[in-house]
DNA sequence: TTTTGAGTTGTTCGA
DNA sequence: GTCGAACAACTCAAA
């Protein structure tokens, strides 16, 4: 697990031990290899069977499959259910029966599938063990960092837990949906749901997700936010069926795709010091929070893979690192998405300017002011391009280019320009 | 089997 | 400033 995913378990799994205990039940931690600590548990236990929620991840497969096998053969009961997908991976198929590659296709099959079932409450009392078993302090397991504690960002941001994940829905639904189509793409606005942690975690479902917006007034909004549900579902079920997506390009000619190697270009990326301001400000929000607003993390991920020609793979590395909510197939699926090497990617020639994207997006630059504080005073008109402001607005504002905030690492039209050109490359062989 | 229409998120250029 | 076309060609899904 990456870093800020390891400090939301940490809450997370408190939360759980103490919803478990107002319950009169107990969470057990322990650690090791599943075939071994599940059966030596349940010896110890004397438990007679087991439930579980699937993983969908492959290496999460092969080991559930191996101890559900050598449970049962021990006599044990071993039930598996899904919790964490609307459908199942090869429950959804085209009609000559081969996985769908095509985004819009997989929503509209899916929406026509009978409804995803309805959650049911958590039972009032979990009647627990009696006996005394032994369980890891949740301190022990490490998973929050000490030396440095940089965790203030995310304690500021985030509440991990189910009670947090409830709130954070009703929350969206009462304040924030009916606009969900405008906003969602504003990212100096609160305009998304803000689930994506919850539901990486399972702290609350896609189907406790999906119901309460079927059970809304058919606002604007809901709409659009269960085709966002469905795009979730589809990485998934693409993972599921291409299981060396995280590694490797879909498109197998992007395997002698001309990716340089920039380690202070990439580092500049990673730290919010490219010069652009909108990529900046996402990148900072990411590091501070866990989390970026989706439409920067577009802008963000195409600036490292098309204006710097830095793989994919170095991007979704960090952003496995530095993301609350990550989650091995969105990762993926999305990173590939952007490089263009996705069975369902941009074209090539789709290269986000990032100006435009700021202006277009930010144009008021709340977003800008509130991650780049640095630009602050500096005029709409020239925020999302400080290099261009004059001399005078410069001083006014307060800002040195080059010294209180970074020159652009790259030119904008020859980065495009070189870009389209490994392409072209790529494709001649 | 063949054909046809369509495909998350954009930018640039020239009229 | 606004608008439409070009940017390529390919693969997928369904008729």
């Amino acid at each position: 697990m990456g870093g800020a995913a390891r400090w939301w378990l940490h809450g997370s799994l408190e939360a759980l031990s103490k919803g478990l205990a107002a319950r009169g039940g107990k969470l057990i931690l322990r650690r090791g290899a599943s075939d071994k600590v599940i059966p030596d548990f349940i010896q110890e236990s004397g438990a007679r069977s087991i439930s579980w929620n699937r993983c969908y991840e492959p290496a999460a497969v092969t080991r559930d499959t191996v101890v559900k096998t050598g449970l049962k053969a021990g006599g044990i009961e071993a039930e598996s259910f899904n919790g964490a997908l609307l459908f199942e991976p090869w429950e959804l198929r085209t009609q000559s029966g081969s996985f769908f590659k095509v985004f819009t296709p997989f929503c509209r099959t899916g929406l026509k599938m009978p409804s995803p079932r309805t959650p049911i409450p958590a039972p009032g009392n979990l009647n627990g063990h009696k006996g005394s078993l032994a369980s890891d302090t949740l301190e022990s397991w490490g998973l929050r960092p000490t030396k440095p504690d940089w965790a203030g960002g995310l304690r500021e941001a985030w509440t991990p837990g189910e009670e947090a994940a409830l709130t954070r829905l009703t929350t969206f639904h009462e304040e924030t949906i009916s606009e969900y189509v405008e906003d969602r793409d504003t990212p100096g606005e609160a305009g998304t749901s803000r689930l994506s942690p919850y539901l990486a975690f399972g702290e609350i479902s896609p189907h406790q997700v999906w119901h309460y917006a079927a059970r809304q007034e058919p606002a604007r909004g809901v709409t659009g936010f269960m085709r966002q549900i469905m795009w979730r579902e589809f990485c998934a079920h693409l993972l599921y069926h291409a299981p060396k997506m995280p590694r490797t390009p879909l498109r197998e000619e992007f395997a002698s795709f001309p990716w340089r190697r920039d380690p202070s270009a990439l580092a500049a990326w990673k730290h919010g010091q490219t010069g652009y301001p909108i990529v900046d400000a996402g990148m900072r929000e990411l590091w501070h929070t866990g989390w970026m607003h989706n439409r920067v993390r577009m802008v963000t991920a195409s600036f490292l893979v098309k204006h710097l020609l830095i793989s994919w793979r170095s991007g979704e590395k960090w952003f496995w690192d530095t993301l609350v909510d990550a989650d091995l197939a969105n990762n993926a699926a999305n990173w590939q998405w952007v490089a263009g090497c996705g069975t369902d990617a941009a074209p090539y020639f789709r290269i986000f300017n990032p100006v435009l994207q700021g202006e277009k997006f930010d144009a008021g630059g709340a977003y800008v002011r509130r991650w780049v504080p640095e630009l602050k005073n500096l005029a709409d008109a020239w925020l999302h391009k400080p290099w261009e402001a004059p001399h005078a607005e410069l001083q006014a504002a307060g800002i040195v280019m080059g010294e209180t905030y970074p020159l652009p690492i790259v030119d904008h039209k020859t980065a495009r320009t070189r870009a389209l050109f490994a392409f072209a490359q790529m494709r001649s062989g």
